[in-house]
DNA sequence: TGGATGATCGCA
DNA sequence: GCGATCATCCAG
């Protein structure tokens, strides 16, 4: 079962649109019999050609090929040699796009998170940290945004008070500095860095 | 502030 | 093949 804050139609849209309309929304994962979820408050958009710092730039590659597909689906890749980072495809099949997931606030599962990063607190707000807390790495990338099956991954309508929606650079990136791409919810407490 | 750590990509 | 690059995190 999947909600999506404005019907179905909420992927598919321009990556800018999707990447702010993602605050507040719940990300959900089920993997081992077990759900998991959390509060997306902080999200950056990553766009085709037209965007140095998307792996996307230079056309589609082994690594970034879904990216290219249709979208409601995950884009997992490595990076650093240490952390994944998880993003939701989201233009129409054949444009590049895609947002990447950088903040959640945990909501079901702290237990679980808490374990697997060996501590209570920010569990969950950076990209390469909320993908260790919920146990997402690149098995997971091409993975539909459908909550079928398991490892399952999807999205349901926005949660919590209303969010104060934010619009910065990105954050972490040598090309494509100055572009206002990044979006947060200005009231989470649980934001990166 | 810099080191860990490995897949990916562009060029030879 | 090989080296530069990389949308990160944390110890010190």
């Amino acid at each position: 079962m999947v909600l999506m804050p404005d019907g179905l139609d909420f992927f598919g849209r321009p990556t800018l649109a999707v990447a702010a309309d993602l605050i507040g929304t719940v990300l959900h994962v089920r993997q081992d019999g077990r759900e998991m979820s959390g509060r997306i408050v902080e999200t950056e958009a990553y766009l085709g050609a037209e965007d140095p710092a998307s792996h996307a730039a230079a056309g589609p590659t082994s690594r970034c090929a879904v990216m290219f597909g249709p979208p409601a689906v995950a884009y997992v890749y490595l990076i650093y040699g240490v952390h994944h980072g998880l993003n939701f495809v989201t233009e129409p099949f054949g444009n590049a796009g895609a947002v990447l997931i950088r903040a959640v606030e945990p909501l079901c599962g702290r237990d679980l998170m808490a374990k697997r990063m060996g501590r209570e607190r920010d569990l969950t707000n950076g990209p390469g940290k909320l993908c260790r807390a919920f146990g997402i790495d690149r098995r997971w990338n091409g993975l539909a945004l459908n909550g079928s099956g398991e490892p399952a991954l999807w999205v349901s309508a926005r949660t919590g008070d209303a969010p104060r929606v934010e619009t910065t650079a990105r954050i972490g990136l040598r090309k494509a500095v100055a572009v206002p791409y990044r979006f947060c919810d200005g009231n989470s407490t649980h934001l990166s860095r």
